[in-house]
This record gives structure tokens, sequence and C-alpha cells, in this order.
DNA sequence: ATCCTCCCCTAC
DNA sequence: TAAGGTAGGGGAGGAT
């Protein structure tokens, strides 16, 4: 419900506004506390994150969840929850089954039976439309999916989703922690507030979005071969959306260019930004959604040749924080000519 | 046989 | 699918 709405309904309602700055703080010790516990952590988000507790087996893994969500709790005042099992998408579940504020160990012996009503659009990467796509043929547990041939599965879903869904309902999961994380692509959309009268308009809208990703790459002290702008445009007969400067029902489309060489440069991101633009050929007016990708991603310090991969911590750490808010001070520039700005940078404010 | 591009799906 | 932004990954089909 939109918070207009939601006023309409209740004159009185309190409306907190966001505190970015109080998230990153409690997620700054959330993950201080995780790593005094354990040393294999791969942060999801800014309040989820995988920890490997194999090399802590001498102690009982409830008692020290225990501690850890007791001083989350004492620290932050935010709840934690948390999943205990034998691998991680076991444990995914678990603390899904474990909220708000609680955890669950789900033993190797009760895999079985917890997965068998577990309904599929419950695993992680299944979303609505394989679950939709399975519940028309009237599969809808992960009890029932593990009736489905491999075979079967894969001439639907593919070789990846149907390995996937294969084992994952039954409890399957071979993949592990990865502490250190590689950033693949470095982007920056706006999908909200675009509305274009003229073809400056969107040149100019372009050459911002340009900046806003060459600084971002700058940032990170990255640059990258393959540009890929992606252009929202209103999908034919579809009127003003009901949302306020929303998008509404759109088309999107996309065209990338690759390079010979990396780079972050603002000049050269512009130029390629302006061409794959023209290369869509949309009307301007039409423009609901702009967004532009860096990919293929190289250490600006190397140079080329350093196939290494770039490895970034998470961006949860305190310098990244800082560059996190001058990206999001930048944005608000992103406003179209009419001098609607934008929204970004949201961010999860619940623990558990 | 593998890679690339574009599109779609998914999670937070 | 009545949030929007960032990012990762996979599928289809064409290109190499
Ligand atoms: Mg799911």
């Amino acid at each position: 419900m939109f918070v207009r709405d939601a006023k309409a309904r209740c004159p009185h309602l309190t409306v907190v506004p966001y505190n970015f700055d109080a998230y990153g703080e409690v997620a700054d010790q959330f993950y201080g506390i995780l790593h005094k516990y354990c040393t294999k952590v791969q942060a999801l988000s800014c309040d989820e994150a995988f920890l490997d507790m194999t090399e802590c087996l001498h102690d009982n893994p409830e008692e020290v969840t225990e501690r850890m969500r007791n001083e989350i709790f004492g620290t932050t005042k935010c709840t934690a929850s948390a999943g205990i099992a034998e691998n991680r998408l076991l444990a995914r579940l678990a603390t899904r089954s474990a909220k708000p504020n609680g955890q669950l160990f789900i033993s190797s012996e009760k895999v079985d039976d917890y997965l068998s009503t577990l309904p599929i659009k419950a695993l992680p990467g299944i979303g609505y439309t394989v679950s939709d796509k399975l519940k028309s043929k009237e599969v809808e547990h992960c009890g029932q999916l593990r009736n489905i041939s491999k075979d079967a599965l894969h001439k639907d879903f593919g070789k990846k989703i149907s390995n996937m869904l294969w084992n994952y309902c039954r409890g399957i999961d071979h993949s592990v922690v990865e502490a250190v994380q590689e950033t693949k692509s470095v982007g920056a959309e706006v999908n909200w507030g675009v509305r274009f009268n003229e073809n400056k308009d969107a040149d100019n809208f372009l050459v911002n979005l340009s900046r806003e990703v060459s600084l971002r790459l700058q940032g990170c002290g990255l640059q990258g071969r393959t540009i890929t702008l992606k252009v929202k445009t209103r999908r034919k007969g579809a009127g003003e959306p009901l949302k306020f400067m929303g998008c509404g029902d759109c088309e999107t489309m996309s065209r990338s260019t690759t390079m010979t060489g990396a780079t972050d440069n603002l000049v050269t991101l512009q130029r390629i930004a302006r061409q794959l633009f023209a290369a869509l050929h949309v009307d301007v007016k039409e423009v609901r959604g702009v967004g532009l990708k860096m990919s293929k991603l190289e250490h600006a310090d190397l140079g080329r040749g350093a196939q290494q991969g770039n490895m970034l911590k998470s961006w949860l750490g305190s310098s990244s924080e800082k560059l996190k808010k001058q990206c999001s001070e930048r944005t608000c520039f992103l406003g179209n000519s009419d001098g609607i700005l934008t929204c970004q940078r949201s961010c999860r404010s619940h623990y558990q």
C-alpha cells in the first residue's frame, strides 16, 4: 500500500523517515559481532550473512548461536534470527522458519520431513515464474517435486535451473561459504520520475548517468570493458501509472558495447551511452526508465592482463559506507529537467 | 563447442 | 503483478 493511501485510511498515521546512517551503523555492529564468532562470514546484504561454523564444532552450535543473537540484540537493540543446518540451503530455509527473533536447527534426520511440505516458491532462486509453471502441473511442494525426473525438469527449465530444482527439493546444496566476493558489474539506473519532452532532455540525463557510473567505478577502483544501456518505455496501450511519476507498464530494451580495453572514463561512457541510446530508436517521450551498467571489470591500478578478478570485501565496511553516502547524494542530481528527484539506496531495516 | 548479446528471473 | 535500485545468474539463439 502506498503511503498516500494509508494516510487516506489513517489520517493520524505516523510515517517514520528513513535513517540510512543508523542502518549502516547497525550493519557494522552486526558484522563486527559475527566476525568475533566466526572467520568465514559471507555477507548477503546489510542484515543477512552465511557463517561456516564447521571449524567451531567443538562448541555446541545452538549455544553459540544463542550467544551471538543475544550479543546482537544487546548491542543493536535489533533482534536477529538464525538457521543452523548441514548446508547453506537448509540453513537459509531454517532462518526463514525461525523468524521472528528465533533460531532453528534442522538436523539431517529432519530434512526430508521439513522439505516434503515446503512450497517450492520458498526455495531460494525460485520465484513466481518457476513456481507458477510448476503449479500449473499440480506441483506445489518439494515432496511432489521429487517425483519429477531430472529429464523432465531439464526440458522445462534448462540445465542449471533443473539441476537446482532437483537438488534443492532433496535438501542437496554443495555450494560453499565464500567470504570474499568478486564484483561483476557496477551501474546505476532510474525508473522513477523519468519523463523527457525533448531529445536534449534524454541526452542530458544520459550525460549525468554516465557521470554517476564513472564516479562509482572510480570509487571502487574498477574499470570495465562492456557497457550496457537499459531503457524502459511505456508499453503500447498503457496509460499513465497510478503512482505519481512511476514507470507503469513498460517494455525493457537493452544494448551493449564491448571495448578492447577497460575504462572508467567519463567522456568515453557518455559517448557510448549516447550511441547505445540512439541504437535503440526509442521515442524519448515514451521513456520511463534508464540504466547504465559496466561489466567485464578489472582493477584500475593493475591495468589490463591482470585477470586476478577484483576482491571486494562486503560493501558494509565503514569506508564503503562513506562512499555509499556520496553516491546517494550524487544521485539526487539525476533528476530530470522538471526537477523530479530520485530516491535510491533503499535498505532493509529489520534484522530478523 | 563455446562465446556473446539480449532478455528474463530472482533476492535483498 | 500497487516500490525502486543494485546486482547476480541463466536461457535462447545467433555469432565465432
Ligand atoms: Mg523463492
